[in-house]
DNA sequence: TTGCTCCTCACGTCACGTGAGGTGGC
DNA sequence: TTGCTCCTCACGTCACGTGAGGTGGC
């Protein structure tokens, strides 16, 4: 009940700026976002009033950003890559009630493999990060050598 | 003189197909790029006639890739931190004849300042990129966990 | 009531993609 | 000569940026 509480406490819906603030982006971003219907729904939302986000619409969209961000995909790939919003419900509430075991055993393993491919993509992001950092590393060394070369020599 | 051989083994000029391939981009983003003016001289070629690439024009391509790729600039701010052309020049061949000491100097300390605020740009994204893994095997450990229990009950 | 943030078009921009039609080198 | 890759426009596209003009909540 305590943990019910705590988890309550932040159910807050918050605003769209307060949302893009948080995560970096623009409020055209979520905008565009939900125009490509990564968002899931903005069907229940009556047209011309305020979109209302819940921490785990912001943790879905945290994630397609990183994605983009990170691992420089485009909102095609983010598309196929991301968890689909049924993911979520499996793991989240009332996921005893929708649908069978089978199905539900189905989704998260669907969910498994995205997150591998995520996982591979990382890495290999991380090994061309690892690469240009020791490039970066050896040619600072070389203009520093260099400059103290230079420095030491009388002037031309 | 061995030494300046193997140095010329590879100062092959390559067409624009080929360098592409070899960078992973199409030969419009090369193109592209030159028209930003961000490739130094398309002023000598010939119009009509084939672009050729020298290795150090290659190297300076792909530093301009691994910036807009691995850190996610635009290419305004790539054109802000990539080497101005002179430091290719400072470092190779007749930079002794070009310009006086001091400005050498100048023109490296400014390279140094380049490079440091790329490796800080690198160092960034590694964290970012580090989070994202870590976010990635939870989810990873907790669906795999989930799953498991799944198997574990009977069908509904 | 006064700001503030929000809303919906809608045109602009950046970084290329993608043919269209034609010319040069092994 | 035959392919192949190259060339130059030039329009299209993706992922937003940027106002223009107007409405809703503390």
């Amino acid at each position: 009940m305590t943990v019910a509480m705590q988890a309550r406490a932040d159910e807050r819906l918050r605003r769209i700026g307060e949302v893009a603030d948080e995560l970096g982006v623009t409020t055209r971003t979520i905008r565009y976002y939900e125009q490509l219907g990564l968002l899931g729904d903005g069907d229940r939302r009556l047209k011309g009033t305020h979109r209302l986000y819940s921490p785990s619409d912001i943790d879905r969209l945290r994630e397609l950003i990183r994605l983009r961000d990170l691992l420089g995909l485009s909102l095609n790939e983010v598309t196929q890559l991301a968890d689909a919003a049924q993911v979520q419900q499996c793991l989240h509430a009332q996921w005893q009630h929708t649908s069978s075991n089978r199905t539900r055993a189905r989704i998260i393993r669907s969910a498994i493999t995205n997150v591998e491919r995520q996982l591979d993509l990382v890495h290999t992001r991380q090994r061309g990060l690892a690469d240009f950092e020791v490039q970066l590393t050896e040619k600072l060394t070389k203009l520093r050598a260099y400059l103290t070369d230079l420095d030491s020599r009388p002037d031309s």
